[in-house]
DNA sequence: TCTGGGGTCCTAGGACCC
DNA sequence: TCTGGGGTCCTAGGACCC
């Protein structure tokens, strides 16, 4: 009775279909480690928290983000892994090499997930569309030693949802007289683009699951979540809006970098000095992608979750620390109010990838240069003896309030480094720089 | 169940101008 | 000086994603 709710009746006028890795990180340790395999397992618990669980962990009731205390409550013999950041992204590569053996229209989405295109392949494979997508299935899960979710359909938002139907290990192909019945079976929440908040608002007009929201009037989804609820509203009905696009999005739109302190704090000089320990780590960064910012922004979280930004534009590109420590610092003077902080972040905005930024008449070049001299031997000390040797001095408070945490990240690195870490090794002291 | 960090995109509303 | 309309640009903040 819905049917003709949907543009096309047709089994795959365009045949998207989205790859999904199985607990991805956890997988992957499974996969190179034979003995892990069909055990508990969770990865990076760093901070205490799990990020990752393999199935079988899962089945035990343990999830990402879960404390690892608890977890090891529910299951003593839990194999607890290291994040391996490396290895999952050569993990990853490989997946995606897979599926450009079938077609050049692979969109890289994340480490773990790709949208592919294969509209029109049917008569080159002189296959269906199903056994197409099969056989990339088929070809990663030997491959790799890892299992991957398929599904296929006729748009992006469908596809994600058909890979999402059947997990893990799963292949869900829904053609175009079907999609009434997946979506029949599919919450609001698990939309694609429709978080909690639109969710709850989209209940207030009695719609409740994914068929409810393409049935509702287009005008009162545009009125209600704006021009992406409407793209999704189309989407869902089986017309294609979001193209495969393969290009790789290198360049990064901004920079940032957050951080939230445990004992959340009152004292100015605290706050500050985390903010501006950001500030370092966001430039490092910058420096490293070869990035210039033309615009920063500076973000103070409260204790009750609300927060205070600023943000500024500068007058020449720059990604220099000394630089922008006096700007950062006058912007938290401007924004900092009585309060009790638990996170700082710096966003670094307007990007350019070019280092040699065109000088102002009003910049005093030999200034300049002096501070490009001056952050370029902080590099390189940073790169010889490790990231965190050198600091700026007035982050200096940032390192006292941190010792809980800077203990943890030590634990983790015994674990990587066998023992030390690279300063501790170098047995050299932590040092600060006044500028 | 609120766990943390790193991103992108959209929009309402203010500032400014004619 | 008041009154009103209309356009553009920018920003802060919301919402979402992995």
């Amino acid at each position: 009775m819905y049917k003709n709710q949907f543009i096309t009746l047709r089994s795959f006028p365009q045949a998207i279909v989205h790859i999904d890795a199985d607990a991805f990180f956890a997988s992957v340790e499974q996969a190179i480690h034979p003995e892990f395999r069909g055990k508990p397992l969770v990865t990076g618990a760093e901070r205490g928290i799990i990020a990752a669980a393999s199935y079988e962990a899962k089945a035990l009731g343990i999830r990402r983000g879960i404390h690892l205390r608890d977890a090891k409550k529910i299951c003593p013999e839990l194999i607890v892994q290291p994040t391996d950041y490396e290895t999952c992204s050569l993990f990853s590569k490989k997946m995606f090499d897979v599926m450009r053996r079938y077609t050049t229209l692979v969109e890289e989405y994340s480490v773990d997930e790709a949208f592919l295109d294969l509209t029109g392949l049917r008569r080159v494979y002189r296959m269906k569309y199903e056994k197409i997508a099969a056989k990339i299935k088929h070809d990663i899960d030997t491959e790799l030693g890892i299992t991957v979710s398929v599904g296929l359909s006729l748009s992006k938002g469908l596809a994600k949802l058909c890979s999402s139907f059947r997990k893990p290990n799963g292949f869900t192909a829904v053609k175009g007289r079907y999609i009434h019945l997946l979506l029949e079976r599919t919450k609001l929440i698990d939309v694609w683009g429709i978080g909690h908040n639109t969710a709850n608002l989209l209940k207030k007009y009695r719609i409740n699951n994914a068929l409810q929201f393409v049935q509702a009037d287009i005008k009162l989804i545009k009125k209600l979540i704006g021009k992406l609820g409407v793209e999704m509203h189309q989407e869902l009905r089986g017309k294609s809006i979001y193209s495969v696009s393969p290009e790789e999005k290198n360049a990064y739109k901004s920079v940032s970098k957050f951080k939230t302190f445990s004992p959340a704090t009152t004292d100015r000089s605290v706050v500050k000095a985390f903010l501006l320990r950001n500030l370092e780590s966001a430039c490092i960064k910058a420096r490293r992608h070869s990035l210039t910012a033309g615009e920063i922004h500076i973000v103070l979280r409260t204790q009750d979750f609300k927060h205070y930004s600023l943000g500024a534009k500068l007058n020449r590109q720059s990604s220099n620390i000394l630089e922008l420590t006096k700007i950062v610092s006058k912007m938290f003077e401007e924004t900092f109010k009585e309060a009790e902080y638990r996170a700082t972040g710096i966003v670094l905005a307007r990007l350019n990838s070019d280092s040699s930024s065109q000088l102002s008449i009003f910049d005093d070049p030999v200034r300049i240069v002096n501070l490009e001299h001056t952050v370029k031997a902080l590099d390189a000390i940073s790169k010889k003896y490790g990231k965190h040797t050198l600091h700026v001095a007035s982050t200096i408070s940032a390192n006292h309030q941190h010792k809980t945490d800077r203990g943890r990240v030590t634990d983790r690195k015994k674990q990587l480094f066998k023992g030390e870490t690279k300063r501790q090794r170098l047995n050299l002291p932590m040092m600060f720089v006044n500028v």
